[in-house]
DNA sequence: TATTGTTATACTCTATAACTATA
DNA sequence: TATAGTTATAGAGTATAACAATA
């Protein structure tokens, strides 16, 4: 195993841990992680005709039907953005704007029913991705690095 | 703890694990961390005044000198968005061509000591922002995880 | 006055097709 | 002829500033 070798940080720090090397290795290792995924997220999403941002919000829309505003913030862009996407989803049948009875400003995106089945379909696809190249890792992996990565993902949303 | 639970997957299997069950769970997973990593990433990026793609290219440039073909599969895009690219990054001082003496056809990206600078700090103020966050985690716990996570990358870079 | 969504603008990212210069 | 990088083009994603409707 060689996870906890020294990924040619400057100074090489193999004789001691020096305080904070860890903090890098998870980091590195998240960020490593991160572009995996969105090599095989975004290939998934491509075979379906979507860019990874449309696949991304669709799957934001799978639990609930935010504002604009808070549909922004979920993606990490400006809401200015949200329009445009909204209205190319919109376009393709995915989507559908729904008035806010409470606030006449507020506009709530929601999936439509091919949406919704197209949400299903990039899930299935990319699960079936996952399991074919995480077939080599013990069953025991698995299930643990679902439980790390899931509480490491509710870290990460934490404010700030 | 509610890692296990079932996070509204349709037809409700809470009673028993069906089989295939673990896959999604885990793709999920990759896929939510995924989605947050890239928020908390892509901020630290924009806080360095460059997009996500280009803190990407300049990791990838970290520990290696690859042919423009070579960073388009290395980025997932085509080869044709390298030159732009490059051309934007070496226009910033952050990045050189290189000729590569063995094929005249070819061009090396290469990371000047500003470039390199660059990537050090990204990844300091990322290894931060992962550490602040991150810190609720038991501390075997984010050793677990960098070790899975590792892991599961490996996995997921091999072919196809 | 403050907020929500929108538009206008400018720049970046992305893929397809056609090109050039090498091999 | 095949390949590496480039250009032209078109569409999508991105942020800033200014705006209309609503609160």
């Amino acid at each position: 195993m060689v996870e906890s070798v020294n990924h040619g940080l400057p100074g090489g720090y193999d004789q001691g841990m020096r305080p904070g090397t860890e903090d890098h290795d998870l980091a590195r290792t998240l960020a490593v992680l991160h572009r995996q995924v969105a090599l095989r997220y975004g290939a998934v999403a491509r075979e379906a005709g979507l860019t990874l941002q449309q696949a991304e919000t669709l799957c934001r829309l799978e639990r609930s039907t935010p504002s604009f505003g808070e549909l922004a913030r979920l993606l990490g862009c400006d809401k200015t953005n949200v329009t445009g996407l909204i209205d190319r989803l919109e376009r393709r049948g995915l989507v559908r704007r729904d008035p806010d009875p409470a606030d006449r400003r507020v506009s709530r995106a929601a999936l439509t029913d091919e949406g919704r089945a197209t949400v299903r379909r990039l899930s299935e696809r990319f699960a079936d991705v996952v399991a074919e190249h995480c077939a080599t890792l013990p069953a025991s992996d698995r299930r643990s690095l679902a439980r790390l990565g899931a509480a490491a993902a509710r870290a990460l949303e934490e404010a700030p």
